[in-house]
RNA sequence: GGAGAAGUCGCCUAGUUGGUCGAGGGCGCACGAUUGGAAAUCGUGUAACCGGUAAAACGGUUCGAGAGUUCGAAUCUCUCCUUCUCCGCCA
């Protein structure tokens, strides 16, 4: 969401935005909402007139009721009830305009960065570099699935017969696993000083329309039958939701935390619940990390960011590099964004695990989150989001690239004082 | 879930027979005076948002949120949210 009066100043950057984007339906809406803010401004002026009128009148009343001066009071009330038609009326229209207007600026692209590189989807975003050897060992890995299956560690029939297609259930060595990599995660997140946090899974939602688009909404959000609910689809909906209608003192930023949530998507769109196994399903869990600040430091934190998940993956024996998303591939909101995408050996391909994002101030204009300035003026926060690790995905990357041709599992020296000091998962089939 | 009480400018608080209340006082904060410096003291200032302006002036909106009654609402009515107390239920 951009600020009414940047795309009154600038209607070429915003249009020349949209194009970068290849949006050009979306062309029009400029002309339109600068046309409509300027009815609703004179509308406004108007109304502001009346009602200065009215306020003015109804002072004399109460001094003519005072003095006991009947008739004139009653004068003035016939002054006053001449004009409260036209204010309705100007009131009604300006309702009406500011509603087409909130609508415009929500389908209008935020202003991508300058670095951001034009192209049409992700087919043209670009790698930015790679981590780690991309190994493809000389025996065949099999079907993510298959190896949990060789831990007894997967039961997808019978997560289907109790929820459905797109669950799971994560047994024996797998579910600890699962745990290890996220008290892992969640471990070295703190260790590079982010505060951890456990969040509220369910939001209102202002909160949920404050942090994402209508499209993403529609697609993933779950509401709670009979309340003013959602299921979060990442726990950095209610992390930023956090900070909703916050002047936040500047000295106190940037704050830096790391949560942890359960996460769920109804994956409603192109791709569905299509792949098997647990590749991409309407549950799984995460561990975010989610940073507010200064405008002038977010590409700063945005770049520190994506390597903390670098990092983790490296630091657990998996090849990872980052794509830099293009600006067809980029959401609405977002101003920036890099994908951090693990080594498949079976796929011989990487695959993406992580997002990172730099959101500018769209975020924090929907949810008024403001700054207190040194010199006491207030200022929009800027706000990113960067996946720590989030399986089971995840543990796809971790069983393909740590297995062994004897079907047993590596478990790398991070991990170990999470698995019972394990060093190996041996298959049980 | 039931019964009661409450939500005012960063914090505490005054204001509820509707008008001179966008709102008084205290604390905090900022600036100034005093001081060798500080404390104390005294003085001044101190909400947000929208419109408007070169900048002001000025106008509008906001006393948890929304709706209503009224010429006019912090004050009256309704709905919702939040907090506290008691009861019920429950990890």
């Amino acid at each position: 969401m951009l600020d009414l009066k940047f795309i009154r100043e600038n209607p070429e950057i915003v249009k020349q935005n949209i194009k970068n984007k290849f949006q050009d339906a979306k062309l029009p809406l400029v002309d339109e909402v600068i046309a409509l803010d300027e009815e609703n401004r004179k509308a406004k002026q108007q109304a502001d007139a009346l009602r200065a009128n009215r306020n003015k009148v109804s002072k004399t009343i109460g001094k003519f009721m005072a003095q006991g001066k009947k008739e004139e009071a009653e004068a003035a009330k016939k002054l006053v009830t001449e004009n409260s038609e036209a204010l309705a009326a100007l009131e009604a229209k300006c309702a009406e305009l500011e509603e087409k207007i909130k609508k415009i600026l929500m389908t209008i692209p935020n202003i991508i960065d300058p670095s951001v590189p034009i192209g049409k989807d992700d087919s043209e975003n670009v790698e930015v570099q790679r981590y780690g050897d991309p190994v493809v060992p000389d025996f065949e890995i099999p079907y993510h699935s298959e190896i949990m299956e060789t831990f007894n560690g997967l039961d997808l029939d019978s997560a289907r017969r109790v929820a459905g297609n797109g669950f799971y259930y994560l047994m024996g060595d797998i579910a600890r696993l699962h745990s290890a990599v996220i008290s892992y995660a969640r471990d070295f997140m703190i260790d590079r000083g982010f505060t951890y946090c456990i969040p509220p899974y369910m939001i209102r939602a202002n909160v949920v329309t404050g942090v994402m688009s209508f499209a993403e909404m529609d697609a993933m959000m779950y509401k709670i039958e009979g309340e003013d609910l959602y299921l979060i689809g990442t726990s950095e909906h209610s992390m930023i939701g956090k900070f909703i209608d916050q002047i936040l003192d500047e000295k106190k930023l940037p704050y830096t935390l790391t949560s942890y949530s359960p996460c769920f998507r109804k994956e409603k769109g192109a791709h569905g619940i299509e792949e098997r196994g647990v590749y991409r399903i309407h549950q799984f869990e995460k561990q975010e990390m989610i940073v507010v600040c200064k405008p002038e430091d977010s590409m700063m934190w945005f770049e520190k960011l994506w390597q903390n998940t670098v990092d983790l993956f490296r630091s657990l024996d998996i090849p990872v590099r980052t794509l830099e998303c293009c600006s067809g591939d980029l959401a609405d909101l977002k101003v920036k964004s890099i994908d951090v995408e693990a080594w498949s050996p079976r796929q011989k391909k990487y695959f993406e695990v992580g997002s990172c994002s730099n959101l500018g101030d769209a975020q924090a204009r929907r949810l008024k989150i403001r700054v207190n300035g040194a010199d006491g003026k207030k200022y929009l926060a800027h706000t990113l989001n960067n996946t720590v690790v989030a399986p089971p995905r995840m543990l796809i990357a971790f069983l393909e690239n740590n297995l062994n041709a004897d079907g047993s599992v590596n478990v790398p020296a991070a991990l170990r004082p999470y698995m019972g000091g394990k060093e190996k998962l041996i298959p049980k089939q």
